[in-house]
DNA sequence: GCGCGTATGTTCTCCAGCGCACAGAGGTGC
DNA sequence: GCACCTCTGTGCGCTGGAGAACATACGCGC
């Protein structure tokens, strides 16, 4: 089946009226996405922002020790670089590629200087910014107080959320890192949802077999943010908010 | 003693140039809040905006079954009810008062239209925004990583940043809440403090004997959120960054 | 179609923190 | 000074997940 054939594109750019959408993209240019890639560090200044399609970013707060935690996933309904329109110039989070594919890049520099001019982008990064406040929020309390199966759902949710194919790129090692587990936790849980019949994977690839069901192992933190996140940035400037799962029918 | 004295006021309005502070204070009403006090329930419409003095708020983050966890606090280095700002009516958080004292309060539409008149306050609420992200990042990733006494330090640390006096009103039980543990296990942690003469309490009060010494009890955390919760929103616009603790002198 | 690197499966011990139940110990009000 | 309530101290057994050390299995490249 053709995969990626309805042209995902940023919501918050596709949001923007046609003034503004004009005079961003003469600055925007795409670029390739590989997982894996850090696009930036905590403490290092941003250079450029990405506004992703079909790729997937996920925001880590950094420890000392550890690896860094995944507190938020940054999709098609979002961007990275988020402080830099805050007027922060350097950023508190790592960045990384969690799933491969293309982003709409623009150098810092100039995305400040046209975010002036554009006050409906301005408007939507604001609440932007207040739904990943949200989402980070809701992953604080879910890292204390969920186990790690219920977890592991909601995050392989999430991913297939902001990528649209029910067949994601992770590996359990990858996925330990984001939910903070060993490895090893993450192998049990997902033999676990296996069993049950809610996903299958193999070296590297998982696969939502039951989509629903997999919602009823998640933890209630994945209905909680599905509500926020995809009210505060709709795709249309139609009145009424959009309900919580669009366009995620099998 | 003599508490309460150096007149401590919301640095986010100090940091305000006249014209814009004058405006703003017009609306602007001083309102005692009492420990305990809830000012915002997640879900609900903020009415509200507060800018602490002395007064110390924490946000939480709710979930299902469990009381909500803390991740954030809020005193006068900052403000409830910022989603209002970023232009989102309702809040994500519960904002409940952990600290007795006095805070400005402000009518919501009334600060939306002042908002709109104010750029500096403006751009101070869009770092203020970021800071408080970065504090709830880090936030997330401690609670995943940190013992229960580290992370009992580092709240203990952050409550008296943000009031002043050493002396803290915090029951065993209110900080179970914060930290998302049992009240047991802040018995246990906060009885590991006391003997090693970081902290004295007793009934409701607890006192921070050895600053330094709790510091180095606290995880890394705390040393990482001090320097960008203060370089954010410095009180002066002077050139250099402000050290990690300023005024914490005894 | 062989070999090697990476991904996953398995098992064991250890411990922080949970849940529960109850025992003091300060304060407050009458 | 008595009753009462709230805060703090303590002792269980239990368990999710950490750490560590392996065993297997898949698949790419040559």
């Amino acid at each position: 089946m053709p995969a990626r054939q309805p042209a995902p594109v940023n919501q918050l750019l596709a949001a923007l009226p046609d003034a503004e959408g004009e005079r961003l993209r003469e600055h925007l240019r795409a670029v390739a996405l590989n997982s894996g890639e850090i696009l930036c560090e905590p403490g290092e200044t941003i250079r450029h922002i990405y506004f992703p399609d079909d790729s997937l970013v996920a925001l880590l707060a950094p420890v000392d020790g550890h690896p860094a935690l995944g507190v938020a996933l940054v999709g098609k309904d979002g961007m990275v670089g988020l402080a830099c329109a805050l007027g922060v110039g350097d950023s508190h989070m790592r960045a990384l590629v969690q799933g491969s594919g293309s982003a709409l890049r623009i150098d810092a520099a100039a995305f400040r200087r046209t975010l002036q001019r554009s006050p409906c982008l301005h408007a939507a990064l604001q609440r932007y910014a207040d739904s990943l406040m949200a989402q980070i929020a809701q992953t604080a309390a879910c890292n204390r107080f969920h186990l790690v199966e219920a977890r592991l759902a909601r995050w392989l949710l999430m991913t297939r959320d902001r990528i649209g194919p029910d067949r994601l790129h992770l590996t359990h090692a990858f996925l330990g890192h984001m939910l903070g587990v060993r490895r090893e936790g993450v192998t049990q849980s997902a033999q676990a949802l296996k069993q049950r019949g809610l996903i299958d994977y193999r070296r590297g690839t998982v696969v939502i077999v039951d989509g629903r069901g997999l919602e009823a192992a998640a933890c209630s933190c994945y209905a909680q943010l599905g509500k926020l996140q995809f009210s505060s940035t709709p795709a249309r400037p139609s009145p009424g908010r959009a309900p919580g799962n669009a366009g995620n029918a099998p």
